[in-house]
DNA sequence: ATTATTTCTATCTACCAGATATAAGCTATC
DNA sequence: GATAGCTTATATCTGGTAGATAGAAATAAT
């Protein structure tokens, strides 16, 4: 799977549930799979032109003037579904705050301290908003989606407790690690083992 | 933080371990950050480069032929630290197995399963893999470094067990959905709600 | 010695993320 | 009710990155 077909499927799946402009593409990814999901208009407007150009998709509106918006043809339902039955590919792993952390001599324990309170105050806002998410759907917005997005926000909400609870670890262990004054964390270090 | 500083801090970062190639640098990312980073040629060497022209780092063992080894100057470990300060920027959520069953509705109920089953059998391997890791460390291979290392593990193990607790949600929401037979997924559905 | 094969190192290209530009509606003030 | 300023909507542009591919050195085989 290329790697722009990830886009393809993103947008298919949107029009499939309703037309809408390339913006408004945009705003719904970010608002409704915002939390395991992300398109960027450099992505979206080229993806819609290769889906146009290719019958999946029709522009509908105005043409020429603004707000048109897209549709999908009987095609574009038919490569939707071919798209969602191929595999995932996962993207590559880029966690700033585990990478400082891992520095962690270099950095001092008091900075690691902070990183990791930040983190999980983050990941509590996080679950928050996963439980509001949750209560909505129980109201009832989404007919036939909403098993399947109630196992989206299952995965947000596993996430943002796992992150909790390895705040917690990680604060347990830096913890020990004050309790041997070692080197002070300004001063050169010696240089590491190995 | 430009983007490419982040590189420029895993590779200061390594290179604060010990002296390496630039082969050998994506190596050591590969293996030992692996579950929470990565870097490609493409972005190493350039870094490389760049730092050196800027005096943290220097080439050793014999320029022109293979082999060159680079090794953090004084300037460089500063740089690292003031690296390491700064706020880590978090990547874009990219996750193709939740866009697919947020769209599960065209997938069908079958490959959704499958899919769910596949994430949790690799959540039990990365499980499996930290525990070894942890195991490892136990032994002290890493010096200094080792309760930090120790946290970047703790966070695999929470993260897989998370991934591992969700996709046994998932199946059970998945298997509510069996019981109503509703649409048959191959067909075409009605249009989604909304 | 010479060729084949693997390993190590570096460059090159197509594509993406985010910033920036442009256009359309909306509000307020005269 | 006209016009200037402001907000929202839409599209394009550019620097930078990922992965593929090329090239060089060493090792192994014959």
């Amino acid at each position: 799977m290329a790697r722009s077909d990830q886009t393809q499927t993103a947008v298919l799946g949107a029009l499939s549930i309703m037309p809408m402009s390339g913006y408004a593409l945009r705003e719904e990814i970010k608002n409704t799979l915002g939390h395991f999901w992300s398109e960027s208009f450099g992505q979206i407007y080229p993806a819609l032109a290769e889906l146009q150009r290719s019958g999946l998709v029709e522009r509908q509106g105005d043409a020429g003037g603004r707000s048109s918006s897209y549709v999908l043809t009987a095609a574009g339902t038919v490569r939707l579904r071919e798209l969602l039955a191929e595999p995932p590919q996962q993207n590559k792993p880029r966690n700033g705050v585990l990478l400082r952390l891992f520095f962690g001599h270099q950095l001092g324990p008091e900075a690691c301290r902070r990183l990791v309170l930040e983190t999980r105050s983050r990941a509590e806002t996080q679950l928050a908003a996963m439980r509001a998410a949750r209560a909505e759907l129980a109201d009832g917005n989404l007919g036939e989606n909403s098993p399947f997005a109630l196992i989206t926000i299952a995965a947000g909400e596993r996430s943002a407790q796992a992150t909790i609870d390895w705040a917690n670890d990680a604060l347990a262990i830096l913890a020990t690690l004050d309790e041997v004054p070692a080197t002070s964390p300004l001063r050169s270090p010696p240089a590491a083992a190995r």
